[in-house]
DNA sequence: ATTCACTATAAGTTTAATCGATAGTTTTTG
DNA sequence: CAAAAACTATCGATTAAACTTATAGTGAAT
């Protein structure tokens, strides 16, 4: 068994054409036909169903495949190594990111760090925090933003900034006439919040939690977006909670329904988190130093009061 | 690079030796040196360092081996891919168990299982659970026993048996005189535990928590082996709690000393654990089939309660 | 029935892996 | 200190593997 012949069985499964595959892979068809047959000679086994058109995956060969991926993935790692021992700045970087952090930080920050590192490619996913985590460990993600601390000893924290929260309060909301908020002020019944599994969504209940006792069944509205929120909250169904980049974004009519909260203010902690082996420490690096120098300007909040994305239970 | 010539470098890199790693390759000292020339070539950097006798890993090489290793481990998953989809029952199988049931356990199964399954080469190894549970998850191991639920979403438990606590009381003890031993009888000052890091330890405080605040400072003699337990307790350092297996192996002057709870017993519940992908399934319900067939004569409890080995925080 | 899209096979070429023999080093030993 | 030993690198030759072009075979579509 050949790691090439691994590539040509992937190859083969996304496609599910040989013709393509080998073309994808840079070998004339005959080729890559042999070699996937001799793998399966090899092996005694059938990867593949020629039967059927298209082709496809016997039982057996859905676990190779998959398994095959962890090959070529940990295969893959062993040009990172030698990438950062040359102290190369380049190639591929998958990077996740929350949903409630990529529409507002991604803009910010790149154009500048493909401009000033032209040979890494970035590919962006966006991705929970639960996926985030899991695809760190197992090394199909390179790095990630989310919100922090995770508490978790085999991912490694840098922060980026501290974003805080910022009230939005309707027309004929019992707050509305408070110029500044206090985090006693709020109230979990006529908060409007994102549905399961943001962990922005879980950081509100947290600051909620904090001062008196949640009651399940009092979140009934729940979002996937920020800007669904600010839409619920304009139709008078409650307030709700932004983080501070989302507040630039809203319209002029808006933005006067925003409330700042008293110091400490409310904030959540962003950061980038990568794999505790530290591959790829530079591109990292890199995009550290890229997103700490377009967020100076943007955010300013000395006395700031983390909130935390887990829900303790 | 391939998969082969990651071996050789494994290979050179355990015996620090070309010409022995050669040999276990079964391959020519030549063969390998060009081999693994060819991939420093290729990565363009030294993975040893030639010029130490014995020879060395250079920094990357240190990170390569070790990437190496993950790779390895990874393709060799395919077989076991193929075993399982053939229902072959063999090849080598890697088992941790940890330290409070090695001893009385591996006795009482392990010739019964290699005589019935000769082709599976057993390769066991006492380890502790949190060191299993990171070695189930990463492939090292393929299975272990020891006590559980563990609450780990990413690993399986099929439940061997249940193990009642037996209390072992030394002359002169306060309950010398009570036959039968209820929970509510235990004080966690006069006990003698465990050091850290063994989960039995936590199951015994979980259980005298149950009745009373524990008081953290209250716990000085400790050691490493319920041997050593009992030889304390008989020096009048106070009682102790053994597993009913290790009751069985203790003198017989000894076992006067042995008094048994009340139902319901409490007990540990000991589990053969192992990933969730399931590989080489067959071994792993052999060894379940073994074990559960060895244990049915030596343990008949009924009504126990199960004592969680982990510590709520 | 013919074409089309695709995979398998065949024969030949190029490339890579391995071997045996030996040269070149460093370390050990008498 | 020189000879031997232990070890790795290099050389030339052989074997095996990977790959290519050309072509045959096979279902599905027109």
């Amino acid at each position: 068994m050949t790691i090439t012949q691994l590539y040509y069985v992937l190859a083969v499964a996304e496609h599910q054409n040989f013709t393509k595959a080998a073309e994808k892979c840079y070998v004339t068809q005959p080729t890559l036909s042999m070699q996937i047959q001799k793998l399966e000679d090899q092996l005694d086994i059938q990867i593949f169903d020629r039967s059927k058109k298209p082709i496809e995956l016997t039982a057996v060969g859905v676990k190779i495949v998959e398994q095959a991926k962890n090959i070529v993935n940990e295969a893959d790692r062993i040009k990172d190594i030698v990438d950062q021992q040359k102290g190369f700045i380049g190639g591929e970087f998958k990077l996740g990111i929350i949903p409630t952090i990529m529409p507002t930080l991604l803009p910010m920050f790149l154009k500048t760090f493909i401009k000033r590192y032209p040979k890494v490619t970035l590919k962006i996913k966006e991705l929970t925090t639960e996926a985030i985590i899991n695809r760190i460990n197992d090394g199909h993600l390179d790095a990630a933003i989310l919100t922090t601390p995770l508490e978790n000893d085999s991912i490694k924290e840098r922060v980026l900034f501290y974003e805080p929260f910022v009230s939005y309060i309707p027309e004929g909301h019992r707050l509305e006439k408070k110029k500044n908020i206090e985090v006693d002020d709020l109230e979990i019944d006529d908060m409007l919040l994102l549905e399961d599994g943001h962990c922005f969504r879980d950081g509100v209940i947290n600051l909620c939690k904090s001062l008196k006792q949640q009651d399940e069944e009092a979140f009934q509205l729940q979002s996937g977006s920020i800007e669904m929120l600010v839409k619920l909250s304009n139709e008078g169904l409650g307030m709700t909670l932004l983080p501070y980049l989302h507040t630039l974004d809203l319209k002029d009519y808006e933005k006067s329904n925003l409330h700042h909260f008293n110091e400490p203010t409310p904030a959540r902690e962003v950061s980038l988190i990568y794999n505790k082996s530290e591959l790829k420490i530079q591109i990292i690096e890199a995009l550290h130093t890229t997103i700490s120098g377009v967020i100076r300007g943007a955010i300013a909040f000395q006395n700031v009061d983390i909130i935390s994305p887990i829900v303790k239970k």
